[in-house]
DNA sequence: AACTTTGTTAGCAA
DNA sequence: CTTGCTAACAAAGT
C-alpha cells in the first residue's frame, strides 16, 4: 500500500532481476504471456507511484493503486488477487491487486520525469511554474497532484503541511513566497524521511499530524476534515497551521 | 463487525 | 470536444 517511498523499496527488492531473462509469465492481467517470456528486464524506471518494467521492446505499467501488494520468491496470497507474476532464474515476483498495463516503449517519452518528487531530476522550478498556472488550487489538492509532485500520497501531504505551518485549504496562490518554496521543498525532503523511517519500520512512529489525536507544538486537539476537491482526509492544528 | 483507507479511472453530465 | 464530478473498485488493518 504505496506512496512513492514505498515504490522506491519495491524497486530495490525487484533490481536483483534486471538484466535477467523473463522465463515464465503467470496473472490475471496479461493475456498473452508469450509477449513477456524470453524477454530480459532491461531496466525498472520509477514514475511516482508507477512502476515500469522495461523490456525489450515493450514495458509493463505497474500501479499498486489502495491496496496492491508485491511479493518476491515465495508466493503467500491467493491467486485470485494475483495480476502479474515473473519468474527469473534467481527467483519470482508476485503482484497482487493492482493495475498492470503492457505498453509500448514510445509511452516513456510522454512522461515528465522531472515531476517526481523522489528523482534525481526532480525538477522543483517547474513545479513552482505549474503551481503558479493553477493560482486557485487547494495547496491539499495541489501536493496530491501527480502531475506536479509525483509520487506524494495523503500521508505525505499531511506532514507536509504540517511541517511548513500551512492550512490544508490554503490557496496556492495566497501562499508567501517563502511557504510556496518550503511547500515544494519540504515535498521531497519529508519522502526521503518517509523513505528512511518506512524502510526500519518507524514511519508510524514518527508521524506528527496524520492520524494523530493532539497537535505535538501546542497540544490542542488536531482536526480531521475532507478537504478539498481530491476529498481526501486532512489532518492539522487550526492554531499552527496558518490558512492563506 | 463495521468502518477506514498510503489511489485511480470509467462513465456520464454539463 | 473538454471539464468536472461521482461512483466504482480493491483488501487488510483497526
Amino acid at each position: 500500500m504505496p506512496e512513492g517511498p514505498s515504490i522506491l523499496l519495491m524497486k530495490d527488492n525487484l533490481s536483483q532481476f534486471v538484466g535477467k531473462k523473463v522465463l515464465e509469465a503467470a496473472g490475471s492481467s496479461i493475456p498473452d504471456k508469450k509477449q513477456l517470456v524470453g524477454k530480459i528486464l532491461k531496466e525498472i524506471r520509477l514514475y511516482g507511484k508507477q512502476t515500469y518494467l522495461i523490456l525489450d521492446d515493450c514495458c509493463i505499467r505497474i500501479h499498486l493503486l489502495m491496496f496492491g501488494s508485491y511479493e518476491v520468491d515465495e508466493q503467500t496470497k491467493p491467486d485470485k488477487n494475483l495480476r502479474l507474476a515473473l519468474s527469473f532464474k534467481n527467483g519470482k515476483a508476485y503482484f497482487y491487486t493492482c493495475s498492470v498495463k503492457l505498453l509500448p516503449l514510445d509511452i516513456l517519452k510522454t512522461i515528465d520525469w522531472e515531476a517526481d518528487v523522489m528523482s534525481d531530476i526532480w525538477n522543483p522550478e517547474k513545479a513552482k511554474q505549474k503551481l503558479k498556472a493553477s493560482p486557485d488550487m487547494m495547496v491539499c489538492d495541489a501536493l496530491l497532484d501527480q502531475e506536479i509532485f509525483s509520487g506524494v500520497g495523503n500521508i505525505i501531504k499531511n506532514e507536509v503541511l504540517f511541517r511548513i505551518g500551512v492550512h490544508p485549504e490554503s490557496v496556492t496562490g495566497h501562499l508567501p513566497a517563502a511557504k510556496l518554496n518550503a511547500l515544494i521543498s519540504e515535498a521531497r525532503i519529508y519522502s526521503f524521511d518517509f523513505l528512511k523511517w518506512k524502510s526500519n519500520n518507524t514511519l508510524k512512529k514518527h508521524w506528527q499530524a496524520y492520524h494523530q489525536k493532539t497537535c505535538p507544538i501546542c497540544g490542542k486537539p488536531l482536526t480531521s476534515k475532507i478537504t478539498g476537491k481530491s476529498k481526501r482526509n486532512s489532518f492539522f492544528c487550526e492554531t499552527d497551521q496558518k490558512l492563506y
